[in-house]
DNA sequence: TCGACTTGCAACCGATTGGTTTCTCAATTA
DNA sequence: TAATTGAGAAACCAATCGGTTGCAAGTCGA
């Protein structure tokens, strides 16, 4: 299935997944302890999250560190430059007009 | 319905939307006709956005024209900034190690 | 070797999603 | 005034989602 890094992101407890493994690597048992969900559940926000190339597996022994692939979250600030770019330049306009009101008043 | 603003941009039609009256205000007639669906089908998508204050009405006789809230994107933005200060770091510590190789070769 | 542990996978379930068609209503215009 | 236009609301539908339980398989320690 084609997975989209937004969808991925939409879900809470996905974020709250990302967020921890941002810090460091964790296994879906250590994971699933965090939430009020069962561990399958866990695996499977694990298994979209690695879908879109987010999460990255690290196998040990019997074990499974999930980590975070901390280049793909650049994507998403890519989409948002767009907007980072209008709003800094309202930013700069209204600050413009705020000076001009204070040349005004001298 | 609690709307979360991570799930309205989850769907790629509403990211489009985002874009398109990010530039200017638009009807959902006009802005139907950038896609293959339905005016009520864009419709729906505009509700879910102004439910979490993405986007904004404006009432002009029998016409509505839909407005991007800038300032709401910034709470996405405002979520990436934890994983920007983590991969801003990796990339200075990545610029010491070849720092330090280069200072060896000398 | 055997039992315990860690994990992924499949089947299932109710709720939600994204789309449609149909309808109603207010505003415009001929 | 009557016809047209722009828009939201409701009912419906198939697909997907997020969760569960149950199970099979590989790994570890006694």
């Amino acid at each position: 299935m084609r997975r989209d890094i937004f969808q991925a992101i939409a879900d809470p407890t996905r974020r709250a997944i990302i967020a921890l493994i941002a810090l460091q690597a964790m296994t879906p048992n250590a994971l699933a302890e965090n939430f009020h969900i069962t561990r399958q559940a866990v695996s499977k926000h694990l298994r979209i999250l690695t879908e879109c190339d987010l999460v990255k597996q690290e196998f040990k022994g019997r074990e499974i560190y999930y980590q975070l692939e901390i280049d793909k979250m650049k994507e998403i600030d890519e989409w948002i430059e767009q907007f980072r770019k209008i709003w800094e330049t309202r930013f700069n306009q209204l600050d413009d007009l705020l000076s001009t009101i204070k040349e005004q008043k001298k």
